[in-house]
DNA sequence: TCTTACTGCAATCACTATGGTTACATTTAG
DNA sequence: CTAAATGTAACCATAGTGATTGCAGTAAGA
């Protein structure tokens, strides 16, 4: 299996990471598909949605582009993941369970909260790494790697 | 979207519940199934992987059936959790990102770290609960249940 | 010994989400 | 007016999921 949830998060993040790295000019859909090897439109997509919330604005037209609409300090990886994956992460059953079932008539409450503070604990942890720290790890990695380059 | 991660872990643990319930004998895959509202292949396939994991055991032939490998005490959400879903929760880039650009060469390391830390933190809130556990509070809802209709 | 009731497993099907792509309307700078 | 960008809708191939059928193997019990 390993679908495991989309990847649209970490393009988002990744797209993020590269507003914020180059913040003084807006990058357009195709430089940041570019850096992802992947294509405009989806680019366009992902940051639709981090527009709608209030992560990023865009300008159209000519010249038109993407910038943060917050400090990169102030935009953790769980703004992220929220703003693109809406439902739970961990499923329930697909069906409703037998309610003749002792366990059965049960079991999904039981469950909801079981995961819904699982995925609370997920949460927190994305929650602690904003925007910033990543370009700062990269500026970091790439001065690393300047200097090994020599 | 909401799909995340297939049902197959709620499914597991609905039947582990059963097993623990009713420990004094086996469970048919059928009898499951009829709790599950689902069908006797899937819970032969999802018990099939819980017994390579050692959770349970089963026998073939008339009076077959499954059972608990060990103490219900002893398996946590997250045992059951681990023993289906393989791959990692939260999916890197569908492609490697771009080694020309600076933000690319480094973002699939970094978001490795940052996901591998925020499942980490699911798995270990997974890991507190057992399907022990989850029998005691069926029970205490069944008491209620007899209660209220008396 | 023969029947019955199970597990084990392969194969198939409908459905859905994803990522990729084309196409085109709209907007804006120069 | 043209070029360069966003905003969308539509479509496609692929893959995973859950459901189902079919059948071989196994073991208990009449």
């Amino acid at each position: 299996m390993a679908v495991a949830v989309s990847s649209k998060s970490a393009v988002a993040i990744h797209a993020l990471t590269m507003l914020a790295r180059w913040d003084d000019k807006s990058l357009t859909s195709a430089e940041i598909a570019d850096s992802l090897r992947s294509n405009p439109v989806l680019v366009r997509r992902i940051l639709g949605s981090l527009r709608v919330a209030g992560l990023v604005w865009s300008t159209e037209g000519r010249n038109g582009g993407w910038s943060l609409a917050r400090p990169a300090g102030e935009i953790t990886l769980y703004d992220a993941y929220a703003a693109l994956e809406e439902g739970p992460l961990l499923s329930s059953h697909p069906h409703p369970p037998s309610a003749e079932c002792e366990v059965g008539r049960n079991m999904q409450r039981l469950l909801e909260v079981e995961f819904r503070d699982a995925e609370r604990a997920m949460a927190q942890r994305l929650g602690q790494t904003t925007i910033a720290d990543l370009v700062r790890q990269v500026l970091a990695s790439e001065r690393e790697r300047a200097r090994r380059a020599h």
